[in-house]
DNA sequence: ACGAGCGCCTGTCGGC
DNA sequence: TGCCGACAGGCGCTCG
């Protein structure tokens, strides 16, 4: 489920707390208790239970999709893939069907990690760079231009729809998001990146960003049985709209497969040249 | 270097 | 009602 604006919303709010959910931020971990063994990348479950037990939670960041929890001497990632989520919930609370990791933590609350289809990882490590370190840039920072962005597509030439879905050449997008950004920015899922002309690059930069900062704004979009509380599903242009008209021109929205995933688009605003 | 196919998993939905 | 395939916000692997 979670691409950029929902991890980053989950990251904001187990930092600050948010209705009803208490912040975890200076609490320690008490005890783990994993319940779905695969969901732990590293270490093994002995020695994960080991480690984090007194590691007391300093800062709690987003890295791409990444939440990077930081403790007093490792660091906790967790990755959501496809149906993971985070819960702040209290101590007393039942076990919830799904829940993979539980981590009891001072003051009668626990993080738990639920994860409907099991893609979900988590890893404790020393050094997180380990696992981040093959991530593309992070295209909300202010060091990111579209100038950057222009140069990285130049250096391709793949179709737009791959290379955004590609981790390592840009972090955080998935499929909701790069479907949303290429129509903002009137491009066509299968143009080839190297063809852009710097104008066409910099709408791609901004429409990137727009659909990504709009996310955040809106807390994140809540699909199917899955919830979390934003409502972004509801501003959707493409993504879902198959059939139904572009609101800019009319024009039916028409579903492709690219890279074995569903690919929405207006055929009239996003033409193939 | 690239991309297709597949595996990992559970759940929902629409068609018959 | 039950069954069956398609599909789902992701990513790592193998193989051409």
């Amino acid at each position: 489920m979670p691409e950029l604006p929902e991890v980053e919303t989950i990251a904001v709010t187990l930092r600050n707390g948010r209705g009803g959910s208490p912040a975890i931020l200076g609490h320690t971990i008490l005890q783990a208790r994993l319940l779905w063994e695969r969901s732990l990348a590293t270490p093994s479950p002995s020695e994960f239970y080991d480690r984090i037990a007194g590691q007391t939670i300093l800062d709690i960041r987003r890295r791409g999709k990444f939440l990077t929890l930081r403790l007093s001497r490792y660091t906790l990632l967790v990755h959501l893939r496809m149906s993971g989520d985070l819960f702040v919930e209290s101590t007393s609370a039942p076990i919830a069907p799904h829940h993979r990791l539980i981590l009891d933590l001072s003051g009668g609350i626990r993080l738990a990690f639920n994860d409907a289809r099991k893609f979900g990882r988590v890893w404790l490590v020393e050094n997180p760079e380990g696992v981040l370190n093959s991530l593309g840039p992070e295209p909300l920072d202010d060091s990111f231009t579209f100038h950057d962005l222009h140069q990285m597509l130049r250096t391709h030439r793949r179709p737009l729809k791959l290379l955004l879905l590609d981790q390592s050449f840009l972090a955080g997008l998935g499929n909701i998001y790069a479907d949303e950004a290429l129509h903002r920015a009137g491009l066509h899922p299968l143009s080839f990146s190297s063809d852009l002309t710097l104008e066409q690059s910099e709408h791609l930069w901004r429409a990137i960003r727009q659909v990504l900062e709009e996310g955040i704004l809106r807390n994140g979009a809540s699909i199917d049985w899955v919830y979390r509380g934003g409502d972004f599903q509801n501003y959707f242009r493409v993504y879902q709209r198959t059939g139904k008209p572009c609101y800019n021109c009319g024009t039916a929205i028409e579903r492709m497969v690219v890279g074995q995933r569903g690919t929405h688009f207006c055929p009239n605003c996003q033409p193939l040249k």
